[in-house]
DNA sequence: TGTGTCTGCCCC
DNA sequence: ATTCTGC
DNA sequence: GCAGAATGGGCAGACACA
């Protein structure tokens, strides 16, 4: 309906459509989400069923008009709006033909499986203007400020080339960030790019935060010479009002013009100092009750770059230069434990052994590892870019914590993964006093192709009409298809916590398959007990 | 007023 | 977030 | 090497409903 940081969300997913498709083709729930299991599509589902059952009520609509429908969808709000969503898109689907059926209920979910995407558009402009995509560059540049190609395209269109020069980093536009490579040793990073700087990597949040200094040139309103700060999240919506203690940190910390800076914002104890693990730090992430969680929950940011300052654009300077002027911009505390706005200790780096020490000690301290730069790399916005380099402690070789469970079920699977007959599988562990199995992740990740359709084959032999008793397993887990005690595998994880719906009372953090233990049994899986032991 | 279900270009 | 795969 | 498409745990918020 919009960019995405405008944040206008259609509140409507897989669920609430499914409820839309049932009441326009009036069809029962278990015939639709039997076919719709079997299809992995929602949109092709609607579409099959829309030709199986002609409706007489088909006629053409502008797209506008559609439009129009999805807009009022999307802005409804309050009691009874949940009936109006389903309604609404309930006509859609009736009103118009199958293959719009189709994409009408794509549209929502965001998966609109046309074959290309964002990048292919900007692609597409640069054709519209040149013939070929040699503009490309310069459309990319204008969107990572300006993310929103309805807009870019009508700024093509109006004024062509031109205008995207219009379009430059300035205070409260927000920049698409950047994100860091993977790898798994020192000496790997060293050898992809050589001397670095080296900071800790803290698991908390991603903040963009953007600065106007006080300013009697900006109007004769008294408030509109105020300093003013703007914070934006990760994927661009603006949490200002989320985080007053961080703006009042900037305000007191930061002496600069204009500028924007980044950093990770992170909870701490105000008692003890301790950095609070991500499941308390993203409690801060919130609307109501704002004011009593930021006393309990005080936040820290670590400021790690900085884009643009006082009417210059530092995206494209040398790391080396863009954190040396982040270091100027910064006011120090006296009191260092009150300071929010942090620019930590860095250190640089041209040696795998002290970058080995460096992370050792990071991983030591709790953190989950830590960030290579390269010294004289620029900013990349909106790209995984090999500037820089994570290298955080689950992917070392030298710590292998993995734990060996028991497949208790599975998920059909959606889009590519309908074919494997498989998209997911349920995990377990031994609960030895109760004798059951517990719960402690689900695994959607970590197989090859061949891989998932090996376990579907093997998951056949010990498929269950029903889940068996010794299974302790949380509704909100519940399986398309179980399995008896028969199949053990490897997993990987970052993490494990604490959790609110696996019954092992622990759950693990980005689980993925590691390998197979054909060699082991069902009984030779990790204990609760092990587990609640290998918790941090 | 309390509980359950669903949603999020969510956060990671 | 992680991982795999087609291009 | 990149972009895209599968999938994870778990939080607050918005509604529906009893």
């Amino acid at each position: 309906m919009g960019p995405a940081y405008e944040g206008i969300d259609f509140g409507m997913a897989e669920r609430t459509i499914i409820k839309s498709a049932m009441s326009a083709l009036n069809i029962d729930r278990n015939y639709f989400e039997k076919e719709f299991k079997k299809s992995g599509d929602l949109g092709q589902t609607v579409e099959s069923f829309k030709k199986l059952y002609k409706s007489f009520e088909e006629k053409d609509m502008e797209v506008l008009a559609v439009f129009d429908f999805f807009y009022k969808l999307a802005t409804a709000s309050g009691n009874g709006s949940q009936d109006v969503k389903v309604s609404l898109l309930s006509q859609l689907i009736r009103q118009l033909d199958p293959l719009s059926g189709r994409y009408l209920v794509r549209l929502p979910t965001g998966i609109i499986r046309l074959g290309f995407s964002d990048m292919t558009i900007l692609d597409a402009y640069s054709w519209m203007l040149k013939g070929d995509k040699s503009l490309r560059p310069i459309i990319e540049t204008a969107y990572h400020v300006r993310p929103d190609l309805g807009f870019i395209g009508k700024m093509l269109k109006e004024k062509g080339i031109k205008g995207l020069e219009e379009i430059e980093p300035k205070a409260f536009t927000p920049i698409i960030m950047m994100k860091a490579e993977r790898m798994s040793s020192a000496k790997e990073i060293i050898k992809q790019i050589g001397k670095c700087l080296v900071e800790p990597k803290f698991d908390g949040f991603r903040l963009q935060v953007h600065y106007l200094g006080s300013d009697p040139r900006r109007g004769s309103d008294p408030t509109e010479s105020l300093p003013k700060v703007r914070l934006f999240s990760r994927s661009l919506e603006d949490v200002t009002y989320m985080y007053p203690d961080i703006v009042e940190g900037v305000k007191k910390e930061v002496k600069a013009d204009e500028l924007i800076i980044e950093g990770e914002a992170i909870g701490y104890n105000p008692k003890t100092g301790e950095f609070l693990p991500f499941q308390e730090t993203v409690q801060r992430k919130r609307k109501y009750d704002i004011g009593a969680k930021s006393i309990e929950v005080p936040l820290k940011l670590f400021a790690f770059e900085l884009l643009y300052l006082n009417g210059k654009n530092f995206i494209k300077k040398p790391f080396i230069e863009r954190r040396k002027a982040l270091e100027q911009v910064t006011i120090k505390n006296k009191d260092i434990s009150k300071q929010i706005i942090v620019v930590d200790h860095q250190e640089e780096v041209d040696k795998e052994e002290r970058l080995e020490e460096i992370f050792d000690q990071a991983v030591a301290k709790k953190l989950e590892g830590v960030i290579a730069k390269k010294i004289d790399g620029i900013y990349q916005p909106g790209a995984r870019g090999w500037n820089w380099i994570k290298y955080k402690r689950s992917y070392s070789s030298k710590i292998n914590d993995t734990i060996d469970c028991l497949v208790m079920g599975y998920d059909f699977g959606k889009g590519k993964r309908t074919d494997f007959g498989m998209g997911a599988f349920l995990v377990g562990v031994r609960d030895e006093k109760n004798d059951k199995f517990v719960t402690v992740a689900k695994i959607g990740t970590g197989l090859t192709d061949e891989e998932w359709r090996f376990l579907k084959i093997k998951s056949q032999i010990s498929k269950l009409k029903d889940k068996p008793m010794n299974y302790s397993v949380d509704k909100a887990m519940n399986c398309d298809v179980w399995i008896s005690p028969a199949i053990v595998v490897e997993i990987k994880a970052d993490e494990i916590t604490k959790s609110p719906t696996h019954t092992a009372g622990l759950a693990l953090r980005f689980p993925r398959l590691e390998k197979f233990r054909d060699d082991k049994k069902p009984e030779d899986v990790t204990t609760l007990e092990e587990l609640q032991h290998m918790t941090r």
